[in-house]
RNA sequence: GGGGGUGUAGCUCAGUUUGGUUAGAGCGCUGGCCUGUCACGCCAGAGGCCGCGGGUUCAAGUCCCGUCACUCCCGCCA
């Protein structure tokens, strides 16, 4: 027999009464009758319940060992009887009488509890994360991501692909979040940076010629955290694709993530192709460029109702005069709610630091509300036309500037909608955002920057650059979004030096600049690069999704807490004296903590 | 960097609004009883810097000020 285990405590069933057994685990409870003991084995397959009597040599020895101790057993699988089948465990109607225990490693009193569900601190988990991972649930999603990580690889080797590896120890790139560094010991005063992504590796893959390129990349950002945002590291599946437009890579990663989303969860998944919303549209009528699309409520713009004549409502006119604009959310069969319903959602705007959220009841044809009074009959009609309202809604006003307007509106629309319990559950609902902007203004309004990726194509290539209006320029850049999560960036990239060049003179860099930042991809594309493009949907937020974790950190084995701090390896650490002199380095200003 | 929430036994929490006997409960732990439990049951016990510091008061877990930790959000995340 083996050491350890005839088999596993899981896989154990009726079929093997009367044999002989060896099942090796971790207590997971018992219970003491004095003259006869219960304990259930656990281990990563399953739980069976253990059967000691008082006559037993090893009675006491069982009896002695605490929760979550490691033991060995051998007994005798039996039948229970009738009346003795707990129907809650799949191992329910058998259990093993004991002949033989030996205790392999005793547990200390726990600092946490590890059998039931209970809910505890994320401090306390984290720093026993060993024990945490015990626990059904979270040991579930950890299997659940290695599954889905296997599906994802099948999926896209399917396709074609080749995963392939890229540097962990690179330079840092003078665009976007803010690097990890590393010291460089041969170089010294030198550092590599951590990738914040494979961006411009994978791009270079292309330009080596490989076709279809993809990997689970690890990505390091020293940005901070949210629930959705995981601290320091996380996970993306980077992929490239050689000659191809944006149809073509959404036709690639649609069915990778329907099937995927299918196998794993029995929700429901919007199919493929999925709905492609423009990036302006997006922001009008969802207030967002990452729209929830199981809320069914939609904004529209009814700043020109406002101005019509007999309209008297002058808070919202002197406000559209200073450039603002109103948008609605129609309420659908709203009219009929409390007038609670439209003071709590009053107050709620207040709290978040707005004037109010004005609305009119259309109800009995007319309209009705405190703001009802200032409006013409004219306008009503126009806002019922613009908003789609019809008699029995109600219609919410945000009067604002453009992009507050849209933002808030896109919250209320959330907040609307959850308090009429209007969003559908159990279904997956993807969307594409398409033609975003290639440059924006910057906050002083001044100068002209990159609105996403410098790396994008513009929509229109050259020709477009020389002649539009910056602003008015669209990339070929995509997003993917699923219940309001942005699971990922994509595009077309610029592989052509030429317009490069010209794209980054817009953004105000030189052609000079150009090649000092990114000087490899610029050097590379001077060799023939094909078109290419890509997405890299991040691996945890997907796990997230199909693990219906509210939190990132559920869904990964051992996370930072908030302040990306490893508590259970105690990172990051002070650093010996020795090692910062090997690497000619000195703290300069040492905070005086811990 | 800013805003909200939380912090009381090893764990989960009550007590804080309205200051007033010795700060409680469940789980866990220790000891005892119990031969069919499966969240076993029963009895007893140990276990507290009420996050920390200062203040108000005859009296502070409770009120005030400061501070720290955790968490959620904003900024940030090309």
């Amino acid at each position: 027999m083996h050491l350890y285990r005839s088999h596993t405590c899981g896989e154990l069933s009726s079929k093997n009464v009367g044999e002989e057994v060896k099942l090796s685990g971790w207590i997971d409870r018992k219970r003491d009758h004095g003259g006869l003991l219960f304990i259930d084995l656990r281990d990563q397959y399953g739980i069976i319940q253990i059967v000691i009597d008082s006559d037993s040599d090893f009675f006491h020895s069982c009896e002695a060992a605490r929760l979550e101790s490691v033991v060995t057993i051998i007994g005798k699988v039996f039948l229970r009887d009738k009346e003795l089948i707990n129907i809650k465990i799949p191992s329910g109607d058998i259990e093993v009488k004991i002949d033989k225990f030996i205790l392999e490693s005793p547990s200390d009193i726990l600092p946490m509890p590890v059998s039931g569900n209970h809910d505890l601190g994320e401090e306390l988990r984290l720093k026993n994360r060993f024990l945490d991972m015990r626990r059904t649930i979270v040991k579930n999603n950890m299997l659940l991501r290695s599954r889905i990580i296997s599906s994802i690889r099948k999926r896209m080797i399917e396709q074609g692909f080749y995963e392939f590896q890229t540097p962990i120890l690179t330079a840092s790139s003078p665009e976007g979040a803010r690097d990890f560094l590393v010291p460089s010991r041969l170089n010294l005063g030198k550092f590599y940076a951590l990738p914040q992504a494979p961006q411009q590796f994978k791009q270079l893959i292309m330009a080596s010629g490989f076709d279809k390129y993809f990997q689970i990349a690890p990505c390091f950002r020293d940005e901070d955290a949210r629930a959705d945002r995981s601290p320091g590291e996380f996970y993306q599946l980077d992929m490239e694709m050689a000659f191809v437009t944006q149809e073509d890579v959404f036709e690639t990663i649609e069915p990778v993530l329907y099937g995927l989303f299918k196998e794993f969860s029995n929700w429901k998944i919007n199919t493929p192709p999925f709905p492609k919303i423009k990036y302006k549209d997006s922001i009008l009528k969802y207030g967002t460029d990452k729209p929830d699309l199981r809320n069914p409520l939609e904004i529209s713009d009814v700043t020109k109702a406002f101005l019509l004549e007999g309209v008297t409502f002058k808070v919202f006119r002197d406000q559209i005069n200073k450039g603002a604009v109103v948008r609605a959310i129609t309420a659908p069969s709203a009219a009929n709610k409390p007038r609670s319903f439209f003071d709590k959602l009053n107050s709620w705007a207040q709290e978040q630091g707005q004037p109010g959220l004005g609305y009119i009841i259309l109800s009995d044809n007319e309209a009705k509300g405190p703001i009802a009074k200032f409006m013409s009959s004219n306008a009503i009609e126009k806002i019922k036309v613009n908003s789609l309202a019809k008699d029995g809604d109600a219609v919410f006003f945000i009067c604002n500037s453009e992009s507050e307007a849209s933002s808030f509106a896109g919250k209320s629309r959330m907040r609307i909608a959850q308090e009429m319990d209007l969003i559908e559950q159990e279904v997956f609902k993807f969307c594409w955002i398409v033609d975003f902007p290639m440059y924006e203004l910057d906050e002083s309004g001044n100068s002209i920057i990159f609105s996403h990726n410098p790396f994008s194509m513009p929509q229109g290539g050259m020709e477009v650059l020389e002649s539009k209006d910056p602003l008015e320029i669209l990339a070929w850049q995509y997003d993917i979004v699923c219940n309001g999560i942005e699971l990922s960036s994509g595009a077309i990239r610029n592989h052509r030096t030429d317009i490069m060049e010209k794209a980054f003179n817009i953004a105000g860099y030189s052609s000079n600049d150009l090649r000092t930042r990114f000087g490899a991809l610029y050097n590379a594309f001077k060799y023939g690069a094909p078109p290419h493009g890509g997405i890299a949907p991040g691996i945890d937020r997907i796990v997230m999704l199909l693990a219906n974790e509210p939190n990132i950190r559920e869904v990964i084995m051992f996370p930072m807490n908030q302040q990306a701090q490893d508590l259970l390896m105690n990172a990051p650490s002070n650093i010996d004296e020795n090692q910062l002199k090997e690497l000619s380095l000195k703290i300069n200003k040492a905070k005086d903590k811990k």
